[in-house]
DNA sequence: CGCTTTTGACCAGCGC
DNA sequence: GCGCTGGTCAAAAGCG
């Protein structure tokens, strides 16, 4: 078509319909038109017509029906300013009807067929005609179709625009509220209002879930953050739920001081120092992690000493408390206890992150408790940027109706939860005996000194335990026993593995998010202790965790380094 | 002897 | 203000 002509794809029909030849088509690989000069044929590939785009394929059965009524003799153009268009254009037909009777095999797909124009029939005109019209009509109706699911498709789009926009209106929002000071509880049930309206019932926020989750600016942080000009005992001092400590903790404790390791405070407002908020609250950050083991402990390839062990209300089994005394100073802790439900699912929750090096066998678990913890805080930035990451998970999870993560925002502790749990893919993960206990990391990362996503990526997509996700849709309540957001990124390692694994849409969105959430955070598991590493910027909840690592009775958790680094 | 575990006590935060 | 709860401390005990 000239320049004038509006570009359209031609509508393919078989302009032959009374021809007595091999009716068959004679479809090209890619639709496009063949000009066969030898035998003055044109072949015209076979058309998928659902393949094309729509609003194209719309404007050509226009054109078409038009040209063909038109019955001109334009000898333009010849097909399509899209190459790959099929085109059964007028020139087309002209040269063939030039004077010569040209027969098009075209495969609409539909069956169709129509005729040249009437004036190029000297046969069966009257048939001709007949079916002409008939196609018209199904052509008609089909373009009808076309055009109601169209207007439909742009209708969802309008939704769906709109309900995103109402989302980041609301989130908006709160980060307003949550620079404010947290007096106004009626503002939080409005807010609380709008996210279920902006949200269609799917998720019900509590104002204090979300400051968990998103953005809980922790000015009690503050001081510990700069806290490498604090001693332990002026941190202690100044109420951060830290006693001082004797001399012989004293280094250990001030390490953890100078982390941030504060267990009991409960985030409060400051407009002020957003990174430093957010790294307060990435070292708050937790991942949990449950897996069935018969174990007391899961071997991680960590160090871990037991620093006390309490009974929890709702919990028969006790709660044990240990610290990674890998390095002097790591405020990595954990706590292991007993699912009450289910006691042989262990709950291993990881906080804090390490400030040495790491044995391979530990980085597993280390980068990916990390990864979750980096993907949970990404939102927990006041910044658009966290705003952003913030709807990514949402919308990321969202999507993904399998399993394997939980955001949990309880109070006061973002947690991920990943939950190795379900039932493993046995094609990847052969039953265990009992007592036995797997960290399903497959694939070990290498390198992971090089790039802590990289580190988490092939764990999880390796895990791929679970088939059954709880990503089911975001969901929050204010109620505690259902303070598992179904946003659920995380409901632990295993959990998050196996969905991921399973949906190809969220695999592909996490890698993403991974990538851009901690894609230029620093190795956490590479052995660069430096100087940041002691005193903020961690979340890394480590795991460990090693490849294969099985879970032996607690007295073989007695481990020395040596034992620790080979034990997996 | 050195390290880890045990366990009662202590502390802080939170809810009523 | 009080009680509950979670988290931690630290002395004592256990273990190799």
């Amino acid at each position: 078509m000239d320049a004038t002509t509006p570009p359209t794809i031609q509508f393919p029909v078989n302009f032959n319909c009374c021809h007595d030849q091999d009716p068959s088509f004679l479809p090209s690989d890619d639709d496009v038109v063949v000009d066969n000069d030898d035998d003055k044929r044109k072949v015209v590939g076979e058309m998928d017509f659902f393949a094309q785009r729509s609003n194209k394929l719309v404007d050509d059965i226009d054109d078409e029906e038009v040209e063909e009524e038109e019955e001109e003799d334009d000898d333009d153009d010849d097909d399509d300013d899209d190459g790959n268009l099929i085109h059964t254009s007028d020139s087309d037909i002209k040269d063939s009807a030039g004077r010569t009777k040209l027969q098009l095999n075209v495969n609409t797909g539909l069956n169709l067929l129509t005729t040249n124009t009437s004036s190029d029939i000297s046969n069966d005109g009257i048939h001709c005609n007949t079916e002409d019209k008939r196609a018209k009509d199904e052509v008609a109706v089909l373009q009808a179709e076309v055009e109601r699911m169209n207007t439909e498709n742009q209708r969802l789009r309008e939704m769906l625009s709109q309900v995103t926009s109402n989302y980041n209106t609301v989130q908006m929002h709160l980060v307003t509220l949550m620079q404010q000071p947290p007096d106004a509880k009626a503002e939080e049930q409005d807010l609380m209002k709008q996210i279920k309206k902006s949200n269609g019932g799917l998720m019900v926020l509590s104002p204090r879930q979300l400051m968990d989750l998103r953005l809980p600016a922790v000015d009690i942080d503050e001081p510990s953050l700069s806290s490498s000009d604090h001693s332990g005992s002026e941190i202690a001092s100044k109420g951060f739920g830290l006693r001082k400590r004797d001399s012989s903790e004293d280094s250990l404790d001030q390490g953890s001081q100078a982390q941030g390791w504060v267990a009991n405070k409960v985030p409060r407002f400051n407009s002020s120092k957003n990174v430093d908020q957010t790294e307060a609250t990435m070292r708050k950050a937790r991942v949990s992690v449950r897996a069935r083991s018969e174990a007391t402990m899961i071997t991680d390839g960590c160090q871990w000493r037991k620093y006390g062990q309490k009974m929890a209300k709702g919990n028969p089994c006790p709660r044990a408390y240990y610290r990674c005394t890998m390095a002097a100073g790591c405020p990595v802790r954990k706590q292991v206890q007993r699912c009450a439900e289910d006691r042989t699912i262990l709950i291993t929750t990881y906080e804090g992150n390490h400030n040495h090096p790491l044995p391979p066998a530990a980085m597993a678990m280390a980068s990916t408790t990390s990864s979750a913890a980096r993907m949970l805080l990404s939102g927990s930035m006041s910044s658009a940027d966290g705003l952003m990451n913030s709807n990514f998970l949402t919308r990321t999870i969202l999507p993904c109706s399998s399993s394997m993560a939980t955001i949990s925002a309880s109070a006061p502790f973002p947690t991920v939860t990943l939950d190795l749990t379900q039932t493993p893919n046995p094609l990847q993960f052969p039953r265990l005996t009992p007592g036995q206990f797997q960290v399903p990391f497959p694939n070990p990362p290498q390198n992971l000194a090089n790039s802590p996503a990289a580190a988490l990526l092939p764990q999880i997509f390796g895990q791929a335990l679970h088939t059954q996700s709880k990503f089911s849709g975001l969901q929050m309540s204010g109620d505690v026993g259902h303070q598992q957001l179904q946003i659920s990124l995380a409901e632990t390692v295993n959990a998050a593995t196996a969905a991921i694994a399973a949906d190809h849409n969220f695999t592909a969105a996490l890698a993403a998010a991974i990538t851009s959430i901690i894609g230029s955070s620093q190795p956490n598991n590479a052995a660069v202790p430096n100087d940041n590493a002691a005193t903020a910027n961690l979340t890394s909840v480590t795991n460990s965790s090693a490849n294969n690592a099985t879970t032996t009775s607690n007295s073989n958790n007695k481990i020395t380094n040596n034992s620790s680094f080979t034990a997996n």
